[in-house]
DNA sequence: TATAGTTTCCGAAACGTTTCGGATGGCATC
DNA sequence: GATGCCATCCGAAACGTTTCGGAAACTATA
């Protein structure tokens, strides 16, 4: 069992306590209008609030306090327009209007607006209207200026909102990768590869043969990763008698899926560990198996991956990778500031997924065989899980 | 059995097919420099394409095409400057850095954004550090001309933001409603009131008569409208042998539910129902019952609000209300748009939520003589679950 | 041929900020 | 008393767009 990550804190949940508001002077806050009352010239207050050295102490404090008594709050679109900086962060949306929801939307923006919110930036959404491609978009986007630096997840093998951003020379930072060979650009990705290679060799020598992997149709790079990891460690091993059945599905389309995982359980020779791409279609061959008559765990092993909140509540709970999307989106966005405070370095992280270990795996038919001939139970995944804090970002670039 | 509302359509998922991006011009494409390769003036150039009629049909082609053909894409910080808008519809992040994560930021973000591409505004995410408070964060964010309208969720009993909101004038819509004397502005929320009246003319109709409800100490306005409505509902009846136990916990503290809900369920006359203001809280109820070898629902029924994902994977399957969030916020956002395209009457959406009937709700102990003495069984609660586009979405103001 | 009306275009101001390049005055130094 | 050096302030330009109030040229009307 897995407990949440996160600390709850109520403190301040409300919003704010008592707070001046109300000023009845309804002018225009504006620097002019701040400067006139004071008499002084626009310049001397905007580099009095701008911290500059060259205004005199006693001048500084009487802006200051003039500006906070009139709630002078600088208009963004001024400032915008002479720095040519937005100030925001631009996220696009991964979801057509009609589209299923992306199961970690609400993660990327929390861990974004987590990492951004301590360094005054905000976030920015782009939504891509029915007549419009992402690209188009996306560009729109840059060239209007909303936004200095950009986030992309659902990053394909082959993107071109990739290779658009770094012609441009825009700040970016992605979830996933490219198969591209424009490979030098900032990432933080999950190693899928790792994680499926240790996954065939913990359930093999739990005594596994027959491995099932339902896997999805789009051509997105975290599919080949995890696929390959999984048949190279089978190569390694190098025992004839493995075997693997892959099925492929439309990630989000909760009605293909069925067949295909039915397909998969009713085959004459029966994987006896079903690996998932996603909890989603994990939670689906449970179901299948379910109402199958196929036993969970005692027959069927199922993995899956992300550990959605569902996975938990699921019965038997489902054993599952846990990524977690709030972690990784938190990285993403201090990346990116670093990027743009002048750090111009891409840096690529790959993070290692841990095991959460619930009900759904189990000694396959050669248990009895492997616990006394392969020592590789302890190597591949330890039992503890580990936690966040402590998993080791390997740093490649 | 409650069915995914949504339609999957991949189509155009891997973002836009090939497109001209690459323009060797590296020349600042803005409307001056259009207008000089154009030899035209900047206004006329503007004035054909903003389409304005004053400006020749040939004119206008040469301009649009250049304009096609240079990319262009205009400077949004200028245009707000100068039209004093923003196009941005802002979003106040209903969470602090430590906090749970809402389990509906997905869903909102979802909603809104599919009904503002529609419109072309974007959406603009306003996040609160640790330092500054919400009312603080909205402030700058409407000084600063960032938002041109504001959305907001967790609205409590008595909240301050709506209050300045008001008093400023800027366009709002809230999701779920206050109790103050202020009630002249948009908002649209789930008919609790409703759904707990008749949620306990179901129940007791369905024989039970000892009721639990695991509601939240924090003061939303959804708390009170729902006990409001089953304390009234049960005082309509008028049976004296009717009984309420009421217990309050932190909303999203995790630990803190679990004693509260332990005590409830080891009352020495346990409630043979138990409702919950949460699907979170219902889940606990089902997982300590499990726990203290409750039987679900033969000997006790247990009824969750929300539809979260897991309700349909828990074992059983929760009963509980379904209302749709992504549905909500659609409709917020179209209410939005109106009243900044000057349709400037204040709107207010109340949705009837439907009862999805899975597999935690049982007859309790008056069973035999409800179901001869009361006829209600079938008033209160329709078997079909009512999906959202039947739902009838009653206007109240 | 004047006159009025229409079509098509443009100059210039305005939005509110930042910042460059001085300007002013005071003070110490030679 | 001239010189240089600070400390402090300010004028004006610039950012890129929209839009008001014409202006010019052409066409139709008297």
């Amino acid at each position: 069992m897995i407990l949440s990550a996160f600390n709850v804190n109520l403190i301040g949940f409300f919003g704010a306590r008592a707070s001046t508001v109300t000023k009845a002077t309804d002018k225009k806050r504006t620097l002019k209008a701040l400067a006139e009352t004071l008499e002084l010239s626009v310049t001397t207050v905007s580099r009095a609030l701008g911290g500059y050295s060259d205004v005199a102490p006693g001048t500084r404090a009487r802006v200051l306090e003039a500006a906070a008594n009139a709630d002078y709050v600088p208009n963004s679109a001024a400032k915008m327009l002479v720095t040519g900086r937005s100030g925001f962060v631009g996220f696009m949306l991964p979801l057509r209007e009609t589209a299923v929801l992306d199961p970690f939307l609400g993660e990327y923006i929390a861990g974004l607006s987590s990492g951004l919110s301590e360094r005054g930036r905000d976030l920015f959404m782009a939504t891509v209207p029915a007549n419009q491609s992402e690209l188009t978009v996306l560009q729109h986007v840059v060239e209007s200026g909303r936004a200095d630096a950009i986030v992309l997840t659902r990053v394909a093998e082959h993107d071109e909102r990739v290779e658009y951003l770094i012609r441009r020379g825009i700040p970016f930072v992605t979830h996933g990768r490219t198969l591209s060979e424009q490979t030098d650009y900032s990432w933080i990705d999950t190693d899928g590869y790792k994680a499926f290679a240790d996954i065939f060799t913990w359930l093999y020598a739990m005594g596994h043969r027959r491995f099932g992997l339902m896997s999805i149709t789009e051509p997105m790079t975290f599919r080949t990763h995890r696929e390959e990891g999984f048949r190279d460690a089978m190569q390694a091993q190098g025992d004839a008698d493995t075997s693997l059945v892959v099925k492929h599905v439309p990630r989000f389309d909760t009605e293909a899926r069925v067949p295909a995982v039915r397909a998969m359980l009713a085959l004459e020779n029966r994987p006896t560990a079903v690996l998932s791409l996603t909890d989603e279609l994990a939670l689906c061959v449970l179901t299948q198996a379910a109402d199958m008559g196929i036993a969970v765990p005692e027959q069927l092993t199922v993995i899956g991956f992300d550990n959605i909140p569902a996975a938990d509540y699921a019965t038997p709970g489902l054993t599952t990778f846990d990524q977690s999307i709030r972690h990784a989106a938190r990285q993403m966005s201090t990346m990116l500031l670093d990027m743009l405070d002048g750090h111009t370095n891409t840096t690529q992280t790959l993070i290692m997924p841990s095991l959460v270990k619930r009900g759904t795996h189990a000694p396959g038919p050669m248990a009895a065989v492997a616990t006394v001939t392969s020592p590789h139970n302890q190597d591949a995944l330890s039992t503890e899980p580990t936690n966040y804090e402590a998993a080791s970002d390997q740093s490649v670039g």
